[in-house]
DNA sequence: GCGTTAATGTTAAAATTATAACATTTAGTG
DNA sequence: CACTAAATGTTATAATTTTAACATTAACGC
C-alpha cells in the first residue's frame, strides 16, 4: 500500500528535519515496521531522505550529504580550486576583515581560516556562511535578503549600504568570466551590487578565478579587470592567455598576477 | 608521527569542505596511504570529520549530520516537538508571510512548509535558513548581522527597521521562559530586537512554547502574554499550570490557548 | 650504524549492513 | 467467505565495514 509508505517517510522526514542522523533500527521502531520495511519505502519511493551506512540522513540538506560522493575526479578537480585557494590564502593575515563572494570557488579557502587566531568575514552567500558558521575563531557577517538558490547567495536593496558602513579590509572575488576587454562578469545580476559595493569599499581587492574563466563573458558585468589589485589564478600562462583571448589590450596594464 | 596525520586531515577536511561525503577507499587514495591509516587519524585525533558507514562526513556542519544519532528517547522526545508544530500549523494559509523565530522549537514545523504552494518565511536564525533553503516552494528573507553561534542567530542594529520594512503576516514566537507576571522571555539579548519588532508588525502573533516553559523567566524579557494573539502549547493543563505558577493574576487574559 | 619507537601496512576475524528469496499478513473484490 | 494481490515480515546469504593483531617501514637519538 503506496500511501502508507508515504506517510512513514514524511514521519521520518520530518523526525530528520532539524537535522541529525536515525539508524535504521530506530525508524523502523519509530514507525513500528520492520527496517526491510524501512529500506523498501527508501528504495520504492521518491525522497530526500538516503541511507548511509545504516543510517538515514537529508540528502538534500544544504552543502550537506548530498548523495553523490566526491570521485577521484572530482577530487583531483578539486585539487585545481585547493592551489587557487592556496595561493589567494596567502595574502589573508591575522584580523583581517575578509569579503568573500558567493559561488564555489572560495569554499576551499574557509577551512583554511581555521589557522588564523581571529578574523571576520562578511558574506551574502549562505553556503559561506554555514561553513564559516563553524569556525569558532571566525567573526561572520551574514548580509541577508531575499534568498536566491541559483547562487545560494542573498539580494536586498541596501546591501551596498550595509557593505559600505563595514571595515572591510580585503575583498575577495570570484567571476564567471574574465575578458581584458569586455571585463568581469558572473551570471546573476543580484550579485552585482555586493561584488561592486565591496570592490568600492575594500581597501585590497582580489579576483580569484581559475584560468578556465578567461576569454570568457557572462551576463552580468560587475567590474573592470584593472579595478582589482591581484588577479589569482592557476595556470602558468594564464596572462598570457587572457592576452590572446582579446582583441587589441595594448594599453591595459594586468595587475600583480599571482602564479605559483 | 602526529603532524602528518593532522596534516591528512586538514586535506580531507578541506575535501569535504563544500560538502559531500567521500568514501574511506577514495580519501586514502587522496592521501596516498591505507585505509588503515585514515580510520587510525579519524579516532586518534579530534577532529571535525566523522566516518559513517565508510564515508566521510564532516560532523559539524550546521544542521547537517551530527555525530549524535536521535535515539528513540530523543525522537519520541521530537514526537512533542513535532504535535506542538502541528498544532501551529493550522495556524498558517497558503500565501501567508510569515515570521520564523529562532531556537529548535519551530524546526519541525518547516518540513511541513512543502504541503503548501506558495510562503514566504522572514527569518534570523541560520538554521531556519538552511531548512527553509531546501524548500522550492517557499520564498526566503533572511535577516542578516552579526552571528552569534549560541542561538544559530543574527544580530544587527536595523534589523528592527528591515523587520518593520516588510509585510509579515503571522509572527511565530518562540521562548525559554512564560511567566503570567514576569512576561515572556528569552536567554540572549540580540533577539530581543528582532522578536519585538515581529510582534510589532506581524498581523497575528503566535507564541509556540512547550509547557514545561510555563512559570519560568529568563535573562532577556521581550514580551507580555498578552501581546500575543495566540498561545499554542502542548499539554491539556497549560493555561492552568500557568496560572498556578505565578501569584496573582485575576485581569490578565489568557488569549486563545490551543489545546487539542 | 644500531637500536628504539612511532607510524603505517597487511591480514584475518568479527560485526554490521545489504540483498534476495520466500513466508505471512492484510486489504480489497466478487 | 474465499480469492487475489499488495504489503510486510522472516530468514539466509552476500557484501561491506569495523576491529584487532601482528608485520613492516620510516624516523630519531646516541
Amino acid at each position: 500500500m503506496n500511501g502508507r509508505s508515504a506517510l512513514r517517510l514524511a514521519k521520518l522526514q520530518e523526525a530528520l528535519a532539524s537535522g541529525g542522523t536515525l539508524h535504521l533500527r530506530d525508524a523502523a521502531e519509530l514507525c513500528d515496521v520492520s527496517e526491510m520495511t524501512i529500506r523498501r519505502d527508501l528504495t520504492t519511493q521518491p525522497t530526500a531522505i538516503s541511507l548511509l551506512g545504516g543510517r538515514l540522513v537529508m540528502a538534500n540538506y544544504p552543502g550537506v550529504t548530498p548523495i553523490y560522493d566526491l570521485t577521484e575526479q572530482q577530487a583531483s578537480h578539486y585539487q585545481a580550486k585547493y592551489r587557487l585557494c592556496q595561493r589567494a590564502i596567502a595574502y589573508i593575515e591575522e584580523g583581517d576583515t575578509l569579503f568573500i563572494d558567493c559561488g564555489s570557488t572560495l569554499m576551499p579557502l574557509l577551512s583554511q581560516l581555521s589557522h588564523f587566531h581571529e578574523l571576520t568575514v562578511v558574506t551574502y552567500a549562505l553556503n559561506v556562511a554555514n561553513a564559516v558558521a563553524a569556525l569558532p575563531n571566525v567573526r561572520l557577517v551574514l548580509l541577508g535578503g531575499l534568498f536566491y538558490a541559483a547562487s545560494q547567495s542573498f539580494g536586498s536593496d541596501n546591501m551596498a549600504a550595509a557593505i559600505e558602513r563595514l571595515g572591510i579590509n580585503k575583498a575577495l572575488i570570484s567571476a564567471a568570466g574574465v575578458d581584458l576587454e569586455r571585463g568581469v562578469s558572473c551570471f546573476h545580476f543580484h550579485e552585482v551590487a555586493p561584488k561592486q559595493a565591496a570592490i568600492a569599499t575594500a581597501m585590497q581587492r582580489l579576483l580569484v578565478v581559475d584560468a578556465s574563466k578567461f576569454g570568457v563573458v557572462r551576463p552580468a558585468y560587475f567590474a573592470a579587470l584593472d579595478d582589482f589589485d591581484v588577479v589569482v589564478t592557476d595556470e602558468e600562462g594564464a596572462p598570457q592567455l587572457l592576452k590572446s583571448n582579446s582583441r587589441v589590450v595594448p594599453e591595459i596594464v594586468i595587475p600583480s598576477v599571482t602564479v605559483a
